[in-house]
DNA sequence: TGTACATCAGTGAACGCGCGTTCACTGATGTAC
DNA sequence: TGTACATCAGTGAACGCGCGTTCACTGATGTAC
């Protein structure tokens, strides 16, 4: 029908997602710079030459990989930012909200975990870029609010850092629990939650001090 | 002369030595799991078999880098925890010490970020079982302040590994800075010392909250 | 002190293996008329 | 609608290479007497 449309180019895509795919199950169990070209294609079964028709290397793939598993998070960030007060109520929302978004993408979460500091240049850039955005996401959605009131923007900036930070290390600690283990994840929920508590607490007095 | 020294056993411990050395330098660069045996025993100058009188493999060698690495931070650790109060000057010393700890150690440290969530199960665990051990130290040298009054060793507990992971994520966030940009190393000890007031904050004002 | 034997850290050659990349190709899809 | 040519995703064979591990060995160090 539609020249844009085009059966050539679906199907490219789809030998896009599979090797995509497959990475990402592959990677569960090691490192990007471990994994294999030709692994990686035997997985799909396509042949290995037919990988270059889709990334330039390795480390290409991994880009989109972050892409993938940290993307779609930006909303989600925005959505819980945009609520009004920073309750108790809000605080347990947003873990939930995290335990929840690593539970239906624990293999992206792990895989951004692992290549956060790991061999891949590209791939560390990449993922250290997004957690740049949103720390400045973090960090608008707290201008807004009254509580910010007297706060310098690099104050709210070292804050939305901080709020980041325990996001990221709170996904990581929900990856060793096991998924048929609720006892774990009730004891993680709630220290997630007095982590949350306590930088709010002391975000609440910081100008106590000054003044 | 006596017999227990050895000096058969002194060079063995020499070339075991050149080893973890030289893994250090390469694992600057890669992950361990894309670490090679016969790479790292060229770097040495020894035949590849020779590691083998060693280690059984390269995990073996991580964790004895995991120990190198961090064990001789647990008596650091309980030095800064051991003194008295809480106050702003004991929370810059902190954040002096990790920041001259990192300087001096930077490959070491560079190590252990990269293989905290690492291909290497072995590796991960060693890692996980000194951060552990931190938060333990962290938990009783702060069970031992007088503010601690009328908390729970579960609070405790959650308030040392909140700590313990500032700390860990202030060291990564060390390595990132060239050794020759004094600039940025100050911007992120003004930040660390922010993040951690926070949280003492946060802390001295925890027991308003349920009273 | 001297001698004869034991230990064992390190050698060097050999093995089979899977790797990343290249290349000319095939055949289904797309395009022009 | 039908035909002739262009595009290009995927193939399969070939390449040279470095890998981890094994093995019988060598020769300096250690030990017993």
């Amino acid at each position: 029908m539609s020249h844009t449309s085009g059966v050539r180019q679906a199907q490219k895509r789809q030998t896009r997602q599979a090797l995509l795919d497959a990475g990402l199950r592959l990677l569960e169990q090691q490192n990007l710079s471990s994994l294999g070209l030709r692994e990686l294609t035997r997985e799909v079964g396509v042949s290995p030459a037919a990988f270059y028709r889709h990334f330039p290397d390795l480390a290409a793939l991994g880009v989109a990989l972050v892409e993938e598993a940290l993307g779609s998070l930006h909303g989600v960030v925005r959505a819980v930012m945009a609520q009004t007060s920073d309750s108790g109520d809000l605080i347990d929302r947003a873990v939930a909200i995290i335990a929840e978004y690593v539970e239906r993408h624990r293999p992206h979460i792990r895989f951004v975990a692992r290549e956060r500091y790991g061999g891949v240049r590209e791939v560390r850039a990449a993922i250290a870029a997004q957690l740049h955005r949103f720390a400045d996401e973090v960090a608008s959605g707290l201008a807004a609010q009254p509580l910010s009131a007297g706060w310098t923007p690099e104050e709210l900036r070292v804050l939305a850092e901080l709020y980041v930070d325990h996001m990221v290390s709170t996904a990581a600690a929900f990856l060793d629990v096991p998924a048929d283990d609720p006892e774990a994840r009730d004891h993680l929920v709630h220290a997630a939650r007095m982590r949350l508590r306590i930088i709010s607490l002391g975000r609440a007095h910081w100008l106590d001090e000054t003044v």
